[in-house]
RNA sequence: GCGCCAGUGGCGGAAUGGUAGACGCGCUGGUCUUAGGAACCAGUGGGCAACCGUGGGGGUUCGAGUCCCUCCUGGCGCACCA
């Protein structure tokens, strides 16, 4: 479709109210989609529920509920929510993924992502979340703790479903180039994510042994000055050196140390060098990282400053074969080589190129480009998500069941004790006979990660009736991408990335156009508000705290209130105000306006009452203006050219989503024609409110259902001619050696000779030069003169 | 440590390299009234002035908040990534 907008906002998590950062976020949708269906766009603005989560089985238990019941009940709360909003959103296209007629499909494009070797099954070492009692991928682990919970992650050998998103490492990060109408940052964040690096793998060959160690370098040019190799704790080959405990006391002294400390342990086995042959040491070390590159490194003390630590602990040697001083050892800069035989006086990347070639023809080493993305562990041990569709055989291998066999229905009467995964328990549901074998069999009782159901919502949002496939190409291929995806920066890398992910796999799987899910992505800020602390260093909801003899206290104890930083709401820190009090005190408009005032809307914006307040009074005066009966001058043409030039500036502001700016425009509007009293019974009065309309669509409607006996959705975004906006005089600034003097009062289109002579005569300016000689003359014709005189 | 972004009145924030501070909040004075979450009018960067002012210091330019270099401060992200 040619003429279309597909703008979105993220999908929200039912957890039964709306929050000021969904106000901020569907608000700012809201106003472009209605701004570009008035720019003559068809629009599809879809709205849905991202219904799979923890918090219903966390709630189950707590209220005594079932998931299922409390989700849809939630939804049906926040949709009432919602409609107080004003938002114009195609409800016909709604879908929750908690919802079979969803997630069925899901379970079909894991088969189909099973066939193409995109979805496999792997004992590993997994994240397992001891609070959540579930499996976390790389991407759901903060800083060792659970993005959720906060608990420290363990690390737990476990059989788990993968989605291979490895498969699509270099065109995730090479087609982020493409997004040019992507903020910088989350591009940024996604490279790092993604973390590509070029460098070659080498073999090292143990002694007495056939062994080897793959090691990935990116400095295959310091081999020379390889002194040592160092493996992870978790590498496979240490098995064959030293037993088990051994292995895990090791383990644990490593877990005890300092986290910047180095520490090793030698191995009773020397590796050879592969080109200089010498023999060297093999440690285990706990600054080697297992889950990058092969888990292996080689020591290149002179010019790595981890190396270099390591070795000085150990004693190890340091061999230079870059040129330097001992000084500003380790050098990690390029230099020339030297001690490195037929690499000797090249540069870095000569040397690079060099040792690659003479590692290839050696078979010692291969080119080789590494990640640090690893595969999607999905695999969630919970109840409340999608089945994933596989069954196990009491030999212990599985199958993956056939799209015929679909839905695995998750089943309703379940036991929420809090007590591990409810369908271990569900005997009826999980034995199975298999329909192809006629074999006993057991379902997995793993649900997909709730990231999966939202990496391809945004598809079945364009076919969400299809009861026979997950969409239809034909209609993804006339109707994605989206135009304009906004939400919150902190799904920059998890929710962002695994959609890209899942676009480029559907694209080939079922043959789309399209690689990019979103075109444009908007991202806002959040919603901050003052924090506030009683005596007893409990936080106090700021509905709560009053100001007494211009002091803080809090009005339902009297006691005086310590008032904290603006900090993002949150319902731990109490500093939150409920979205549905604020628009029964202060209306739907009022609300809209406030969550685009006061800050850029891709910058924080502080709750303040003075700030909803003002957005009131907003409201109030527009109201007035438009019933009062007193505005009866008939707009002259320098009123029209001052309202166009009003009305023209929105236009601008709301397609770059400068919103702050879009209400500054309005503000200045209405100064302006409050104090001419502008008549507004008129065409210009129309589109006056036209230009209202995207951010208090109801408010104006009746306004101008009132004034014109007419249908506002009738009308599109007024067209301003440039032309007539352009000024006959204008108040020409001048300057005398580039500072600003003063104006002259001239028509446009003069020519600077004819008016030199007026301009030097100015009193200001005859001050300034006198006794001076004219140097030069600069013009810039209607913008400003500049005159040197020395 | 590395990377990115930002620093402008009392505050939030405006300024395609061309009159810095639009617009809003707050504040000051005033008007009016069936005292309100009002409304209206005037003023509001600093300084008596000449002038000085966009974190500091350099530079490019006729002209810099804007471009370049450098330093400082704050925020975010990554962080033993071989």
């Amino acid at each position: 479709m040619k003429n279309k907008k597909y703008i979105l906002e993220m999908f929200p998590y039912p957890s039964g109210s709306i929050h000021m950062g969904h106000v901020r976020n569907y608000v700012i949708g809201d106003i472009f989609a209605r701004y570009q269906k008035l720019k003559g766009f068809e629009i599809i603005h879809p709205m849905g529920w991202d219904a799979f989560g923890l918090p219903a089985e966390n709630a189950a238990i707590e209220y005594k509920t079932h998931p299922h019941d409390w989700t849809l009940k939630n939804i049906e709360l926040m949709k009432n929510q919602l409609s107080t909003l004003d938002l114009n959103l195609d409800w016909d296209r709604e879908l929750a993924t908690c919802d079979k007629n969803y997630y069925q499909f899901q379970q079909e494009i894991f088969i189909d992502f099973f066939n193409k070797g995109l979805a496999y099954k792997k004992n590993s070492l997994v994240n397992w979340d001891p609070v959540d009692q579930t499996v976390l991928a790389n991407e759901q682990v903060i800083d060792g703790k659970g993005w959720r919970t906060g608990a420290v992650v363990e690390q737990k050998e476990l059989s788990q479903w993968f989605f291979k998103i490895s498969h699509y490492a270099d065109e995730l990060e090479e087609s982020l180039d493409d997004l040019d109408k992507w903020p910088e940052k989350v591009k940024v964040m996604q490279k790092n994510w993604i973390g590509k690096s070029a460098g070659c793998e080498i073999v090292f060959k143990l002694e007495k042994n056939d062994d080897e160690i793959n090691i990935f370098t990116t400095r295959p040019d310091t081999i020379f000055g390889a002194t040592f190799i160092a493996l992870s704790i978790n590498h496979e080959i240490l098995r064959k050196f030293i037993d088990k405990n051994k292995i895990e006391s090791i383990k644990a002294e490593f877990n005890k140390c300092d986290d910047k400390e180095k520490i090793g342990y030698e191995l009773p086995i020397k590796s050879i060098n592969p080109v200089t042959g010498e023999k060297i040491p093999v440690y285990i070390a706990n600054f080697v990282l297992d889950t990058y590159g092969q888990g292996a490194i080689f020591g290149c003390p002179a010019h790595d400053e981890r190396d270099y630590d390591f070795a000085v602990k150990y004693k190890l040697p340091i061999k230079k074969v870059l040129d330097c001083s001992d000084e500003d050892l380790p050098f990690t800069d390029d230099g020339i080589m030297i001690n490195s035989k037929f690499l000797d006086g090249l540069k870095k990347d000569q040397a690079i190129e060099e040792i690659v070639n003479y590692l290839e023809k050696e078979k010692l080493g291969n080119k080789k480009v590494n990640y640090k993305l690893r595969d999607w562990g999905v695999s969630r041990q919970r109840y409340w998500g999608c089945p994933i569709p596989v069954i196990y055989y009491e030999d212990g291998s599985f199958r993956v069941l056939d799209k015929e066999e679909l839905p695995v229905e998750l089943p309703y009467d379940i036991k929420m004790d809090g007590k591990g995964n409810p369908l271990l328990k569900e005997s009826d549901w999980r034995s199975v006979i298999c329909s192809k074998t006629g074999k006993k069999a057991l379902r997995e009782t793993d649900t997909f990660d709730t990231f999966v159901d939202s990496s391809w919502y945004f598809i079945r949002f364009l076919d969400n009736k299809n009861s026979k496939k997950p969409f239809d190409r034909e209609i993804i291929n006339k109707l994605m991408p989206v135009d304009k995806y906004i939400g919150g920066i902190e799904h920059a890398i998890l929710h962002l990335l695994y959609a890209r992910f899942f676009t480029k796999a559907l694209r080939d799987i079922y043959k789309l156009e399209v690689s990019e899910p979103f075109k444009e992505l908007f991202t806002q800020g959040m919603i901050t508000h003052k924090t506030y602390k009683n005596g007893n260093g409990s936080w106090v909801l700021p509905i709560d705290v009053a100001i007494k003899n211009n002091e803080l206290v809090q009005i339902s104890t009297n006691e005086k209130i310590i008032e904290g930083p603006s900090e993002k709401m949150s319902k731990s820190k109490k500093n939150v105000v409920d979205p549905e009090e604020i628009i029964k005190n202060y209306g739907v408009s009022a609300t809209r306006a406030f969550m685009i005032s006061d800050s850029p809307p891709d910058r924080d914006l502080e709750w303040t009452d003075a700030g909803i307040q003002s957005s009131k009074n907003l409201t109030n005066r527009i109201e007035r203006f438009f019933s009062s009966d007193t505005n009866t001058k008939n707009p002259t043409e320098d009123d029209q050219k001052f309202i166009y030039k009003c009305l023209y500036d929105m236009d601008n502001n709301i397609s770059n989503l400068s919103l702050n700016k879009y209400i500054a425009n309005i503000f200045t509007l209405f100064n302006y024609m409050e104090k001419n009293q502008t008549d507004i019974h008129n065409g210009l009065g129309k589109k006056i409110l036209i230009c209202l309309y995207p951010l208090f669509p109801s408010f104006i409607d009746k306004i101008f259902t009132q004034l014109f006996k007419d249908k506002i959705e009738k009308y599109n975004w007024p067209e301003v001619d440039k032309s007539f906006l352009k000024e006959k005089n204008i108040d020409l600034p001048i300057q005398i050696n580039g500072k600003f003097v003063t104006t002259y009062k001239t028509q446009i289109d003069y020519e600077i000779n004819d008016i030199y002579d007026n301009l030097i005569n100015i009193s200001k300016v005859k001050e300034k030069i006198k006794n001076k000689k004219l140097v030069k003359k600069i013009n810039v014709q209607n913008k400003i003169i500049n005159l040197i005189f020395n």
